[in-house]
DNA sequence: TTTACAATAAGAAACAATTCTTATTGTGGG
DNA sequence: CCCACAATAAGAATTGTTTCTTATTGTAAA
């Protein structure tokens, strides 16, 4: 049997109340040094750790934050919950991780088993935000505090966010197909519109229509952000569209971009001469590729630690207290590797 | 506040433990129609879940069971990760994750944090058996039942295990680079010895020895099964060889026989003309390299039904019982892609 | 001797649920 | 009218912990 706090005391010869303090309060207890001491000794040799049920049932907390992501086989999303469960351990917190699979019915149900474990905190990736409002504001009621990770949302926005701004970056990735001398681009986005996070092609499609690049050179092709549902997808598209085939395509994410790029490999396109890729989120099978992805990278890390300095400070809160939502911006860079070429 | 199933009682009209009773047992309940559906309502316009931390206080258990892999960022991991999730949820269980980033320091830190969350059961991946049993001991006196998921194990193996078997995929695999013609080899295999899961470097050792392969002709190469790790220690290794080199390389997974073959065409070698390359695991990945990667393969999903169904089986069981350690057994096999070649 | 204080003990309440035992109703049959 | 029975209520115990209040010691100062 796991032993129980009274276990503790009585081997160390104590009330139960008395060890609780003593555990408790370390150093500022009033209790004398030899009666401190025996009762650590005590808690050590029978190996005692505080019954979780117990006292999330007296503190009402589990010290568990929640991260919900869309895909678990994405290493972007396996990295930030690492670097973001890193931090929060530091501070006495753990995390628990659900993946959405990019399914907004199985969301839901993800959700809610998250909520149902009583933790402290969420945090959320949210793609469109419209349609996640509801999400947010369920897991905020419930969870009490709720970090959005989020591209640049309309002022004031109701939760803490922390905020991906990729239209640098995508502008960067744009220009640097137009200096190559690029005029037919594709795009790969998500199967339904606005399921891109930070609206992704939206800002493509801003962008284009800036440098007057007539609408009908650019094709949007949907498909799931993964490997093999943008390889078939793509492969699809450049079976369809035979000589008329775009020179430049964009990916909303590096594993599509994969996917994409090894389609067009299997039509005997060569990257880049024959099709310029750039994808987002440079993960490391982009460096391990025969060219090096070129990519819009986020900063992980630093992500990561807006996300727990968010987390914390309303963990850290008095339940009275409320303070206006906050948000931290981050942008996005373009990394020109080895994936884009002026077209033949 | 959330509701509590005294709110529930109060609402529908009757007592706490009249509505306990009503929303547990549901059909073979003595309560009346009416006011059964009248508990069923009111628990539903209050969106009652029962609380985790006084479920798991009174009956002792969270409902959830804990899997340690060794890498979140592999997707064969996450994927088997999901699976089994989706197996173990269907039953009522859910699933925490830990992962030990292939660190033996880290990974007692990590056992830690999934036992202290009073967990039901663990699923843990093993490498190194004799310096795993340790881990599992701990592990099953907490959490009560553990399914190692291990190599052919010794008999008797004190645990419920999930064996997979690589010597017939790895014969296979030499045989079949035998065949092309191949006499040197190289390995790439975990950090320390043994820390590759399933003995594999062992089997193949062994295997080229029963062929009368001279050991001089084989280089173990070590390295973290990573991709940057696995590139930097392969092109360190070539650099070093020289004239030298092996026509042939086996990685113990494929993540790292990918970071390999980077190394390999950064100095000018192609494959699998320069160099023929097997990895393990049939990762996503290595379906969207130029040359599809020729793996050893592990049934993903019948793993993944089979430790469902070791854990269901002692999760179900009544406390005294007591049932012999069960095993259940599966072989990988090879999967002849792409990067294997007769040497130039 | 009283007073004060330090060092503890003892008891109880609270957290949210389950489950056991022992009432308390109302209705129909004998 | 009494008894049985169905349908529920009421109460209490239990789970492990924290925390509050109220003792109970022993020792030293006033």
């Amino acid at each position: 049997m796991r032993a129980r706090l009274k276990d503790v005391a009585e081997r160390a010869g104590v009330a139960t109340n008395t060890a609780s303090t003593i555990l408790n309060r370390r150093p500022n207890s009033w209790a004398s040094k030899e009666t401190t001491a025996r009762v650590f000794k005590a808690a050590e040799e029978l190996g005692y750790k505080p019954s979780r049920a117990a006292l999330g049932l007296r503190l009402g907390s589990f010290k568990t934050v929640g991260l919900v992501i869309p895909d678990l086989h994405n290493p972007v999303y396996t990295t930030f919950a690492d670097l973001l469960a890193k931090r929060m351990r530091e501070s006495g917190y753990d995390l628990i991780l659900e993946h959405s699979r990019t399914d907004v019915a199985y969301e839901k149900h993800c959700l809610d088993s998250i909520l149902d474990r009583q933790i402290d905190a969420v945090t959320y990736f949210v793609s469109d935000l419209d349609s996640h409002m509801e999400f947010l504001k369920r897991a905020q009621k419930t969870a009490k505090h709720v970090v959005a990770m989020t591209g640049p949302s309309v002022e004031p926005f109701p939760f803490d966010a922390v905020e991906m701004d990729f239209s640098e970056g995508i502008t960067a990735a744009v220009e640097h197909l137009l200096d190559l001398g690029h005029k037919r681009f594709a795009f790969l986005c998500a199967l339904a519109k606005g399921q891109d996070a930070g609206d992704r092609p939206m800002i493509f499609d801003q962008m284009l229509k800036e440098r007057g690049i007539p609408e009908d050179q650019n094709s949007f092709i949907h498909c799931a952000h993964k490997l093999q549902s943008a390889r078939e997808a793509f492969g699809d598209f450049l079976d369809y569209c035979g000589d008329e085939r775009p020179t430049a395509l964009i990916a909303m994410n590096d594993l599509s971009a994969i996917g994409a790029m090894r389609a067009a490999n299997e039509r005997g396109l060569s990257i880049p001469e024959d099709l310029s890729v750039i994808g987002i989120d440079n993960v490391p099978f982009g460096e391990c590729l025969p060219r090096r992805l070129t990519t819009i990278a986020q900063p992980l890390q630093e992500l990561a630690d807006a996300t727990a300095e968010l987390l914390l400070n309303r963990l850290g809160q008095k339940d009275g207290v409320s303070q206006a939502p906050q948000s931290r911006k981050f942008k996005a860079k373009l990394l020109i590797k080895e994936t884009t070429a002026a077209p033949a």
